[in-house]
DNA sequence: CTGAAAGCGCTTACAG
DNA sequence: CTGAAAGCGCTTACAG
């Protein structure tokens, strides 16, 4: 565990400089030299040290990732798809879980600068940031996936689920559905925000009404997609459809839809946002606006990696797909207004 | 970007070793010394540099963990729950996804040696890894996490599945089930070796037959589970029930099973490994066993920790529950043999 | 092609 | 309490 260069020059009888030549594959080295180098790293078991390497190079060959929640499906996928395309160009990834928290963003994000990443990938918690402002401001190369800050001028890498959200309130209209609920994101989040304006927007090209009470705010967790649903169901007049915009919310929806003994798909719709893999293995199979997960992740690589390169980078948004399956009903609607368009 | 512990000595007109003890809180340096070299770092904006602190300190704080399988829930639990516990202890984590091939699993072990991580946290995939004795042999602390290799002394944590499998398949006998499946990990695999050893040793304790023909081999992945269930579903005579050990097989299995039309836990019963949470949201709720897993994360990092700090660990066994769900039916088994405890 | 030497940015005995 | 100096293990101009 501490054989160095020293050593292997020494053994070999070289100087260190033709050590580190040979070893790291650069020319301008004999032939012999080369061959003896090697043979004496082998048979010391030399272990070339990085850190030390680092410190000389200035280069760590390491980014930085962030993610606000690891457990949630998407980001784990996300994180996934990082992690492989990141490898691909020769970066290790150290990963930090903010859960969603600023202070635990601020202080990996300190963390990282202190490692010398080389760059940054995170998906930044909503709230103030100053460690944030203060990377930027330093320079460090950065990319935002699936989450911008508007008052930052950071290359983000995300999917725009409008067009998608506008397909899926048709579908909903076409399936006879009129009194469609929303399961929001928090108010601050930009992107909760657009897909609820999306949603607002289709909800009124179809000149439907929506209701204060048909819209429900939670945090992206389980839970409170869950407590939402509950609110829902308990109206005089509940939803005949609700919409939920991250998969985790989705989750909590169905879940207290099937506590109450109501099945989803005949009883009330459901359509979901992501798309893990097990919601097509739901009972019924889940309506869902899909986004290009993986896609993102290795997209958000490519273009770190430009702004490590060339300084600047520019922004990409990809698009979302509506993935539709059973979960809306395909037939019978209680209310059913006419417009179905089942057997 | 640049500015370092000379340029903080020079602006507060002190020594670098003054800098240094005054920044890193140590004692042995005055007051009003501290505090002047504390404005200057804020004044100048200055960044400790933790690779040059690591090259001097032989300490890098950084853990390395690797996992076969990130996109597997089970992998994903766990490495967010060792990324929260690491941090804990003040370390970070670089983290590399092996995809369960021995190559890769080699390739980054040399990187994170290279790199000097503190210690190592793996699920060792398959195959034989020269890297990993490499790394044994060199001392590098390490702990296996879910899997050993019995060839290694090296700690391991992992949970033991054999009690609550001999539950299960008490559970499913005294629903009535003596036609009983399993789909399997792979042959070399211990863990997947562990489960299947305890499965036949439980069906004996039934007097219960397991012909060869309901042992089925897959590899832990999603289409194993379904290829796995299709042959066992064309078999003349199907099996009543059909045990799958992780959770992906699992997935599989009860999409083969839903793509026939056939009802599960009625039809046919289903039993799974591990329990993501939306096992209870299938319909019906799958039964499993289910492996205390943010509990393992933590546990390996303490060990870990004890390993770096003491030289040595002691391996973990931990607990599995049986969760008893309705995928396994309640009630009618079409061949029930007069033992069905249901209404 | 090869080597002597400096230096990356810290920390830590060693003196005082 | 404070500083001068060495050194962690590399790489890279700079000479030759």
């Amino acid at each position: 565990m501490a054989v160095t260069v020293a050593d292997v020059a020494r053994y070999a009888g070289v100087s260190t400089a033709s050590v580190s030549r040979a070893l790291s594959g650069a020319d301008g080295v004999g032939e012999t030299v080369r061959a003896r180098v090697i043979a004496a790293a082998q048979a010391l078991g030399y272990q070339p040290n990085d850190v030390a390497r680092s410190l000389r190079t200035t280069r760590t060959q390491t980014v930085g990732l962030i993610i606000p929640d690891v457990v949630n499906p998407f980001f784990g996928e996300l994180a996934s798809a990082i992690e492989e395309a990141a490898h691909q160009y020769g970066y290790s990834v150290i990963l930090c879980n903010a859960n969603e928290q600023t202070e635990r963003q601020d202080r990996y994000l300190e963390l990282m600068l202190a490692r010398r990443v080389e760059g940054l990938l995170l998906t930044p918690v909503l709230g103030e940031s100053p460690a944030l402002h203060a990377a930027a401001r330093q320079g460090v190369p950065m990319v935002f996936v699936d989450r911008a800050v508007p008052s930052m001028e950071v290359a983000v890498v995300r999917a725009d689920g409008r067009p998608a959200i506008s397909k899926l309130v048709e579908h909903l209209v076409g399936l006879g559905h009129e009194r469609i609920a929303v399961i929001a994101g928090p108010r601050q989040s930009p992107t909760g925000h657009e897909r609820l304006t999306a949603f607002r927007t289709a909800m009124r090209a179809h000149s439907l009404r929506l209701p204060r009470e048909l819209v429900r705010v939670g945090d992206f967790q389980m839970d409170s997609g869950r407590r939402a649903a509950a609110q829902l169901l308990d109206l005089d007049e509940p939803p005949t459809a609700v919409f939920a915009v991250d998969d985790l919310m989705t989750l909590g929806a169905v879940q207290e839809i099937r506590r109450r003994g109501l099945r989803i798909g005949t009883d009330v719709a459901v359509a979901g946002f992501d798309d893990p893999p097990w919601f097509q293995l739901m009972e019924p199979p889940l309506t869902t606006v899909s986004q290009p997960v993986s896609r993102m992740g290795t997209l958000a690589v490519e273009t770190l990696v430009e702004a490590i390169g060339t300084g600047s980078a520019r922004s990409h948004l990809l698009d979302c797909d509506l993935v539709i399956r059973d979960s809306c009903g395909e037939a019978a609607i209680p209310r059913g207004a006419g417009r179905s368009s089942g057997t």
